[in-house]
DNA sequence: AACTATACGGAGACACTCTCCGCTTTGCAA
DNA sequence: TTGCAAAGCGGAGAGTGTCTCCGTATAGTT
C-alpha cells in the first residue's frame, strides 16, 4: 500500500471512530466521515467498500479487550456468580461502548458472511472460555452462542434506550441467575 | 372523515399489514405501500405522517392478543415455571410475528413520545399481571419493565437472525429460570 | 346545481449509500 | 535526476429511500 493511502486509511479510521462514538453508527453519514477526514467519498469507499467494513475497522482493537476481560473475571477470587456477573457486565459494557454496535454485532452472530464475523468468533470463544472456566457452577447445557445472544440482546436494548448502568445490572443479574446451575 | 378517506385508510392498513408481514418493516418502502394500495404517496402520508405510525396502525389488534395470552398462561394448571415459560414463549412469538417489530417496539419501551407508546403500556401491564399472578414463585424484585426488555431483546435477536423456535426456547428457559425465585 | 371543505396524487426536495471515471501523485527504474 | 506506469484521489451523479407541497378532483351540504 502506498504511503499516502496508508496515511489516509489510518486518518479515516481515527476520525470515524470519534464520530461513531459520539453520535452513533446510524447518525453518521459516509459523506460526513469523508469530509471530516478530508478525503473524497471515492477514496473512502476505496478503503472501505461498505459502511459496515469501516465500522469493523473502527472496532479492531476490541478482540484484545474481550480476552483480557475473561481473564480478569476468571482470576477474580470470588463465587462463581460474581465471576459470571463481572464478565457479563464487562461484556455488555464493551458492546454498548459504541452506540448502535450491540444490535449490529449481535444480529450477525450466525452469519459467516458478515463483516463482523471475526468479532463474533472472538466473542464466542471468550464465552466458551468463561463457560469452561466456571464449569459445573453453570447449568449443564449452556452454549456460548446462547450467552452471546441473550447478553447481546439485552445490551442492544440498553443501548437504544440509553439505560443507566444500574438498570443494566438488574437485568444481567437475572440472566446470570438463569445461567447458573439451580 | 369522508367516506373515500375511510375506505382508503382501511385499504392501506390491510395492504401494509400483508407487505410488512411477508417482507419485514425495513424491506417495504412507503412508495411500495402507496402503489399496492392504489393511492398516491401524498394520500398515504396524509393518513400516516410517518412510516412508524403506519406500522402502529398495522399492529393495532395486538393488544387483545397479549391479554388473552396472559390469561391462558395463568389458567394453565401447571407449575409456575411452566406458566411463566408459556407466557414468555407466546410473548416472544408475538413480537417476532412481524419481521423487525421486536427491535422497534422494545427500543421504544421507555419513550412516551414513540408511536408505539400505547403498545408498550399494554405489554408492561400484561407483564405486571403475570408477575402478580405468579406471586412468590418469582424473585421478589422483578419489574415488568425488566421482563419486557430482556424478552424483547432476545426476541429482537431471534428475529434478526431468523432463529428457529427451538433455539428460542433454550434462551427463554434461561431467562425464565433467572426470573424465578432461587 | 352550486359551492366549499376535504381528500387525492404525483412531482420533487432532501438525505443517504455507493459507483464511475478522469485527474493526480507516488515510488521505482533507467 | 527524470520519466512513467501503477496506484490512489475526489467529486459528480445514479439509485433508493422518506416525506412535503400544492394544484386538481370529489364528497357532502344547501
Amino acid at each position: 500500500m502506498r504511503a499516502d493511502a496508508r496515511r489516509n486509511r489510518d486518518r479515516i479510521v481515527d476520525v470515524a471512530r470519534a464520530l461513531f462514538r459520539s453520535k452513533g453508527f446510524d447518525a453518521v453519514s459516509m459523506d460526513e466521515v469523508a469530509k471530516a477526514s478530508e478525503v473524497g467519498t471515492g477514496t473512502l469507499y476505496r478503503h472501505f467498500p461498505t459502511k459496515e467494513t469501516l465500522y469493523d475497522a473502527v472496532l479492531e482493537a476490541w478482540a484484545d479487550k474481550v480476552n483480557a476481560a475473561v481473564d480478569a473475571a476468571l482470576d477474580l477470587n470470588a463465587p462463581a456468580r460474581d465471576q459470571l456477573l463481572a464478565w457479563l457486565t464487562e461484556y455488555a459494557a464493551m458492546l454498548t461502548a459504541h452506540k448502535g454496535a450491540a444490535a449490529r454485532i449481535t444480529a450477525s452472530l450466525g452469519d459467516p458472511g458478515s463483516p463482523f464475523a471475526a468479532k463474533c468468533e472472538t466473542y464466542l470463544s471468550a464465552n466458551r472460555r468463561m463457560i469452561d472456566g466456571l464449569g459445573p457452577a453453570l447449568r449443564a447445557d449452556v452454549e456460548p452462542m446462547q450467552v452471546c445472544r441473550i447478553v447481546g440482546g439485552v445490551a442492544a436494548v440498553a443501548d437504544s434506550s440509553e439505560l443507566p448502568a444500574e438498570t443494566m445490572k438488574g437485568m444481567l443479574e437475572i440472566v446470570a441467575d438463569g445461567l447458573l446451575a439451580s
